[in-house]
Parts: C-alpha cells; sequence; structure tokens
DNA sequence: TTAATAGTTCAACGATTGTTGGAATATTAA
DNA sequence: TTAATATTCCAACAATCGTTGAACTATTAA
C-alpha cells in the first residue's frame, strides 16, 4: 500500500458517521447493505449518506453495485487488511523479541470474496 | 475501545506528515526517538512537528518521555492493536466460513513494553 | 550568570471538510 | 406516459485543520 492511498483510507474512517457506517457493513459481509437500509440505521438525511458513501467507495474501503433502483454496498475486507499491514510494517524492526504485534508469515494472502471496483 | 476514541486515533494518523511520523516511531520500538531527530528525519519546522505531536499524544498513540532537555517519543502499540480490534470487530458476524480477516482468540491479551501514559 | 539548545504555546491565515436543502438522474410501478 | 421511489449532484455556509513566525519555558554549557 502507498502512502497516498493509506492517508486517504484513514481520513474516510476517521469520522463517527464514517465509522459506523464502516462497522455496520465489515458486520454483514458479503450481504452488505443497500444505501437506504443504511441511512435508516444510523438516521442519516440520504444527502450526507451519500456524501460519505462517496468518500468511502473512493477511497476503496467500500464498494458498490447496483440492484435495480437501489444501491448496494460491502467493506473492501481485503483493503483494510492492506491498511493494517501498512500501518504495522517493520515494527520493532531489528528487535521482534520486544513487539507485541503479532507477524504475519511473509506471502501470506489471505482469499476474499470481493476485491474488484464494481463501479 | 470507544468509538469517540477511535476517531480520535483515526483522526491522528489521517495525514501525511502523521502517517510518517507514526511508522518512523514504530519501527524504532521501545527504542523511540527525541523530537529533534524526528523533526531531522522528516524535515519539519519544530512549530508544526510540536502541532503534531501533541496531537498524536493526547489521542494516546504516542507517549513522550522527558530526558533532560530532549523529548522521547514513542508508539503506542497497544493502541493500534486495540484500533485494529476495534475496526474488524464481529466482522462478518454469524459467517466466519465467508470472512478473510484473521479472528483473535477470544482473551488474547499481548504484553506491550509500555501502556502507561507518561505525561 | 549568561548564552545556547530543545521544545512548546500562541495568534493568524488560508485551505479543507461536513452538513444541508434543492434540483437532477435513474429505475420501477400504475 | 406519468408518478413515485432511491440515490446522487450542486452550491452555500459554518466549522475545523494545518502551517507559520514570534514569543515563551526549561534545561544544560560556558
Amino acid at each position: 500500500m502507498r502512502k497516498t492511498s493509506a492517508v486517504t483510507v484513514l481520513e474516510s474512517l476517521a469520522s463517527g458517521v464514517r465509522l459506523d457506517m464502516y462497522r455496520l457493513l465489515i458486520r454483514k459481509g458479503v450481504e452488505g447493505m443497500v444505501a437506504g437500509d443504511i441511512a435508516a440505521a444510523l438516521d442519516l438525511p440520504p444527502t450526507n449518506l451519500s456524501f460519505h458513501l462517496k468518500a468511502m467507495t473512493q477511497a476503496g474501503l467500500l464498494t458498490v453495485e447496483q440492484e435495480g433502483r437501489f444501491q448496494r454496498y460491502r467493506a473492501n475486507l481485503a483493503l483494510m487488511q492492506d491498511l493494517i499491514a501498512y500501518l504495522t510494517e517493520e515494527c520493532c524492526a531489528g528487535h521482534p523479541e520486544q513487539c507485541a504485534i503479532p507477524r504475519r508469515a511473509k506471502g501470506t494472502v489471505s482469499r476474499t470474496p470481493s476485491t474488484a471496483r464494481t463501479a
């Protein structure tokens, strides 16, 4: 992950509203949620919801898929894993015995339901 | 971790400068770095550096310890772990088989060099 | 004591962000 | 076709954020 991407992802999580949106969607997994249901769950006016959904989708944190007149949003789990790796990269470099952050084996790549952008 | 704390931590990482600062410090582990060396490494004017160090320290992401006329900063690894747990909490709730995010065993707590606030 | 070094605080400014209502677009139902 | 529903786009405004220079405090060296 590049720095600019990491900043964009972090920005798009750094607000109470967007954090709620992301956590709501990550719970739903592959099912995801349509925009209207997210609005209802979090009690947000549609304009505002759309603003945040767009920001998060552009950051890659969410994916969208059209379903008739609904838009279904899903959390992008792979990107979250990349972010976590970026944040903890080379933690305690050269002194793994001091380090409390769990390390992933090198080359470990996990399969994800869907990483592709739908938009 | 509470939502307000998570937002504060994410805000304090959501900028190129602060992300660089954090990643620099997490590499140093328990050694940490004094403010002047951080400024030199990232080529930042002291006023600006101090502004960001303060924000990150108040968010709990960094700890400070005075050493004579120097201030030594260290990354708070425990808080990063809490944040990661918060972000991935209840991922794919009820459908672990769909989920690509690695789960931590319940009750897993890792020892960290220092979690206490020094200031 | 005086001077130098390390770092923080303050005030100001420009830039960016979040929220809102209203208008626009797209899809489905009547 | 027309009307209703779902969602996005646009413009405006207030609020917040990041950067800077100048002034300040604390510690150490001369």
